[in-house]
DNA sequence: CGGTAAATCCCCAATATTGGGGATAAAGCT
DNA sequence: AGCTTTATCCCCAATATTGGGGATTTACCG
């Protein structure tokens, strides 16, 4: 049983939800409310699983009031709902934790989805927004021509422990084999990262997203 | 009539995917092969909506074969479809123009709902990938706790340094300072961030965007 | 004026890293 | 059956880093 808090400003899409998720197996609809400012009180008293959030309500923001949520109950699954489509909503939102991003639709059952997803802990986009946070991804790293450097699984294991700053004997701990191996498998990676410090080695594998 | 061309060199996968695919009302399948070496000709001469790609394929991989029918045909939409998770995979396939990304699944059902929504125009991602998404993107724009350290102009310049992967020696240089005076500053930014090690402070100094 | 912080430089000794060899075993490919 | 890759291990010697001292100058602040 998944339980749900909702907020949403309009009455009428308000009730017609609440109705229809209420009647949903498998889904509890533990309140409806039309104003944020409480939702922290809310949240607390009755502990959602998943809080459905319209992103324009007065008062308070949808996206303050998630802040204000994550902040608390870090746990607690957001699942925005807007008809806006906005770059700067969704990167808003995106930025303050929220869990998924659903275009407020007239087909039910895209809620119950988003709703599952989001409560087996994965994130549930609209196809139009994820469309546009691929975009965005896409501007943001347009940069440097990957020069695609393939590491081991070994090499790769190797190099996320120094990016944690371990040193070699810590790093033999950790993968459980010996100073020598990985001396070896560092040296391989210098090689491949035409890099010869482990400092160059981490910017490099930060950089490229090697980690 | 959506037609979609499938790259999938697991034989039993390719065989039921294109079964479950061609049967399927509303879609048409123009194709399946097991090696996508010669993807970009078969777009060429099927014109699909939508191509399907595995992305790891022997001869050439999937995103390599994307990127090159991107190249030519920018309009077709491109499916990733993988086991993989790994950030990555993700974020090089993002990169090079995917229009969705989605883990092999047992449910059939989504393949169908992923080759709409991305004919469509929108999207599609599995709900893990999504999140891991939305994860890459937090890190990129959302600054950690910052536990605020002071560090004077000389010790962020010379860490500046560390983080180009530069030696003392070299930083000393940079900086128009003795290998001693480094050795200095460095020890008080150990100090001052709580690590012993030059890797670590890279990492911090990152993390932190000091720098 | 005295105190403090920043920046500069030096010495020493213990570790750690780097780069150069080389070797073996398992797995995969042709 | 050979070849390559990956992962594993070892030795040695040259550098580099780290951590512990201490010292001087400049500048700023009350």
């Amino acid at each position: 049983m998944i339980s749900i808090l909702l907020f949403e400003d309009n009455k009428n899409l308000r009730e017609s939800l609440s109705l229809y998720l209420a009647g949903t197996d498998g889904l509890w609809l533990s309140g409806a409310y039309a104003d944020a400012t409480e939702a922290v009180k809310l949240v607390k008293k009755y502990k959602p699983d998943v809080v459905l959030m319209d992103i324009q309500m007065p008062h308070l923001s949808g996206i303050e009031a998630m802040r204000a949520i994550k902040k608390v109950n870090p746990e607690v699954k957001v699942l925005i709902q807007t008809v806006f489509e906005d770059d700067d909503k969704i990167f808003a939102a995106i930025c303050a934790g929220a869990n998924g991003y659903i275009i407020k639709n007239p087909k039910a059952e895209t809620y119950v989805q988003a709703v599952t997803d989001v409560y087996n802990g994965g994130s549930h986009l609209s196809p139009s927004i994820a469309a546009k946070v691929m975009k965005m991804f896409q501007n943001q790293f347009v940069q440097k021509e990957q020069t695609y450097v393939s590491l081991t699984q070994r090499e790769k294991e190797v190099l996320q422990c120094m990016v944690k700053g371990m040193s070699y004997k810590m790093v033999a701990d950790a993968c459980d084999i010996s100073f020598n191996t990985v001396h070896s498998h560092v040296k391989n990676i210098y090689e491949k990262l035409h890099v010869n410090s482990a400092p160059e080695a981490v910017v490099k594998a930060l950089e490229m997203r090697l980690v």
